[in-house]
DNA sequence: TGCTGTTTTTGGATTGGTCTAAATCTAGAG
DNA sequence: CTCTAGATTTAGACCAATCCAAAAACAGCA
């Protein structure tokens, strides 16, 4: 049973507009207008009037109306590709927490890693007039969308991912150095026989990858290279490693291309009756809550998405306030976190914190 | 370098209003929006000629505008806890699902379990003029915040959590239910001495699981009985395991209060120098992606996110369009996923798969 | 052809703010 | 006491759609 109103509102809605305040308070309507916005042209007496007014009727901001007027709405659009993985759980939270402070607000769009999908959406960003877009591309995804977006006058900061040739605005982490500081870490222990497990067909996250991986090989003088393609499931893990062991000369360390895919791998081993860690190393990407919580935990390197969400944040609010300004690429150091799946344990020799050059192609 | 863009895009924004298009398909501005609507008024001609009137001038739908006239704004506002749990991230993905299917698009908000990012949230929804709010409530959320939502005209639907007396929209898992069944297991496989670890200070979600454990020792006649409160964090899981274990008669058995209190504990178990499923059997709440990966796989109760989150966003839809429609609360039953913690491949004896009463209060 | 009853189409008001340029109001200088 | 620069305030157009009631077009029928 709904209890009844109490006060004025109006049955439907409330709908107090500046016309009802500037009339309560004395002045005019554009009165009301320059003290919501904090104008410092209004005399303090005025303003304080007018706040009154504003408390006393239980006046709320309409938004809408301002951006139909204005040029901004103080929304933008974030798409991800998995939500359900919490490597952008915690990326998403950065974002939030960045933007929330800047009273902007955020659509969310789960693409799926489908390119129609993330099309509509985006599409729909743009009648809802964002104010910019929050990008990570999924895969498959045209290379001249971002050329589109330009061509709308829609600010795009990309994450994690990036497409297309023009000059954009970007924050993910450095695969590459990612990469090379894991593969530097398994030299240092002794490993010469190291390979390299999954991978999505080619977009730029990938490729670092894979670019990071050959140019420690070639850099380290080790001849033994197994690049494994397959998508970026445990479920890839488990089947790759288990392929991968029973080659003439397996690898002694294997690197995934994210933890998920270490996961399994780890799985794949002792399946083959091998100790991850003792028989061969592995070390994952992302360095995921879960990673410490496997047996033998998971050496992985750290990306720091919270991080990332809020750098993107920052770049976007910063490209909406200077359209025309020069792009920004943020690439965040990531950092290895070592714990027993590499056999740090059981070699007792130092892991070698060498610096590798990074890079943004 | 910036390629000069093409045709007539003036300069910033393109900005083709329903004049321009009634303009060049020579119709007035009230055709041209009931074709936009798909109104059923307009003859087919008509129809066809606006249409190609729309497509040659590249002309973009304005939201805003439209809401600003019309009542609906075809958004929505959602507030989680904590994005960064895989839980919710897999909710999310079911309510952006939902959603999108109906041409609503959401706007996310991560309160960090802190009532008062939640309330400012909920204000800045209100100036965007969301049609509905999807709430999961902050810890300590004023038990009166639904009213005053009420209050606003504001649809609500409440997940996981809810508060306040009036009756709700709600859409969570039936924790009571799943509780039991945990107990019930254990029961099953012959332990006499449960205990239930962790739980937040009081809200719904937590008492219903109390509920739920103390209605299955009583049912089953056991005496022991130890609920140990705490924060809902793995750390906690982990000391609280380690103090239960060091008492005169610990348990043989202990139910967490979600998954990641639980992997806290198998982590304290460890740290004692015990085994986990066979030392003493630990189940979890919410079988997140996890459960599996761990080691022992932890034996969990699951709670379905995704399909609550479909859920929600139906519930929500279905209130927007009938404003003063009679409540509705979806308890969705959760399913025991056994696994290896809790023992059940030491002791071959089946598990019964009891039903309890469930119950939303 | 005139009349009536549908279909279609339309003008003009409306939504709730912001913007611009002009009006009004100070106060200090001459 | 008048004038003017600077500080406040305001009127009215404007943003891009929707809504309503009324006009126009069209058909069927006498």
């Amino acid at each position: 049973m709904t209890s009844k109103r109490r006060s004025s509102a109006t049955h439907r809605e409330s709908s107090v507009t500046l016309q009802d305040i500037a009339a309560h308070a004395g002045v005019s309507r554009s009165t009301v207008s320059l003290v919501l916005r904090g104008s410092s042209l209004v005399a303090e007496p005025t303003r304080l009037k007018v706040q009154a007014s504003i408390k006393a009727l239980g006046y709320v901001y309409n938004r809408g109306a301002a951006a139909l007027r204005g040029r901004r709405t103080s929304t933008l659009g974030v798409v991800v590709y998995d939500i359900a993985n919490p490597f952008f759980g915690a990326m998403v939270a950065g974002i939030d927490n960045a933007l929330s402070r800047e009273g902007y607000v955020s659509f969310l769009a789960n693409s799926e890693d489908s390119p129609r999908r993330q099309e509509r959406f985006l599409e729909r960003m743009r009648e809802h007039a964002v104010d910019g877009i929050l990008l990570c591309p999924a895969e498959g995804t045209d290379p001249t969308l971002i050329d589109t977006l330009n061509a709308w006058g829609m600010p795009c900061i990309q994450i994690l991912r990036h497409i297309g040739e023009t000059p954009f605005d970007y924050a993910g982490p450095d695969f590459h150095l990612g990469v090379c500081q894991a593969v530097d870490h398994l030299v240092g222990l002794g490993h010469e026989r190291i390979a390299f497990l999954g991978g999505h067909a080619e977009h730029s996250a990938t490729r670092e990858r894979w670019e990071g991986y050959c140019d420690s090989l070639a850099r380290h003088g080790l001849d033994y290279k197994r690049l494994l393609r397959a998508t970026v499931t445990r479920r890839d893990g488990f089947a790759l490693i288990q392929q991968l062991m029973s080659e003439p000369t397996p690898p002694t360390a294997v690197v995934c291309h994210n933890d998920m895919v270490a996961f399994g791998a780890m799985f794949g081993l002792k399946r083959l009756g091998l100790t991850p860690g003792t028989d061969c190393a592995v070390i994952g990407i992302d360095d995921v809550e879960e990673a410490e919580l496997v047996d033998p935990a998971l050496t992985s390197v750290a990306t720091h998405p919270y991080a990332i969400g809020e750098e993107a944040a920052r770049l976007a609010l910063r490209r909406i306030h200077d359209p025309k300004g020069a792009p920004e690429q943020v690439v965040l150091s990531p950092r290895l976190q070592v714990r027993g799946s590499c056999g740090a344990r059981l070699q007792p020799r130092t892991a070698s914190a060498q610096a590798a050059s990074g890079q943004m192609p």
